[in-house]
DNA sequence: AATATTTATCGTATATTTGCGATAAACTAT
DNA sequence: ATAGTTTATCGCAAATATACGATAAATATT
């Protein structure tokens, strides 16, 4: 495994590295996408919160966000979440 | 996924977080064990260092040092590797 | 144009993480 | 007992993360 995949491996984990986030993410897998507010239905949290979570996740490359005025629907960024699983099977192997 | 299971990959998660512990895994994985010391030699960090490193990984579950003294070896905690496999294997499906 | 809806961003406070050198602790060997 | 080896812990500084309320931005509707 090459320091580069390391690397990715490691911001991978550091978005997934909190309740909330893998919350977010188990939600937005389960249901196919989502728009932040019904994130900030669920989860006990502020909008602000919320909003910055999604932010991280959209900086990990977890997640991608479609404008669909005035909401933007968040899914599950597919490309990447196959890269993760890639990455993360090796590595526990 | 439960709460708990939700909690617990955060947690695995956030121990992976940073390049130098997955490199430490790795490591580890790779050649079984090894002590302290091979690490600090290996790594271009402070010992202090790389002792804080290991014990977060320790506190995580994911490694074991036992005591041969002077040194300490660490391995791989096998059982919670296992366990870190299943939980991210199911939530990356 | 004015209002309503939705989400991001800003400013702030607090907590946690990261990294280091210095020191302590544990144990061996002399 | 003394000295040497190895590792953990302490104290500190800087950076980053977390969470919130308030506000701004974007857009649709009236």
């Amino acid at each position: 495994m090459e320091t580069k995949n390391i690397e990715q491996l490691a911001r991978f984990a550091k978005a997934l590295g909190h309740p909330t986030r893998v919350e977010i993410l188990k939600h937005l897998s389960n249901s196919s996408c989502c728009f932040t507010g019904d994130l900030v239905d669920i989860f006990p949290v502020a909008q602000s919160t919320i909003s910055q979570h999604l932010k991280e996740l959209k900086n990990a490359g977890l997640i991608q966000g479609e404008v669909n005025p005035p909401k933007i629907k968040y899914c599950i960024n597919k490309e990447n979440w196959e890269k993760a699983r890639l990455l993360f099977n090796e590595f526990l192997k």
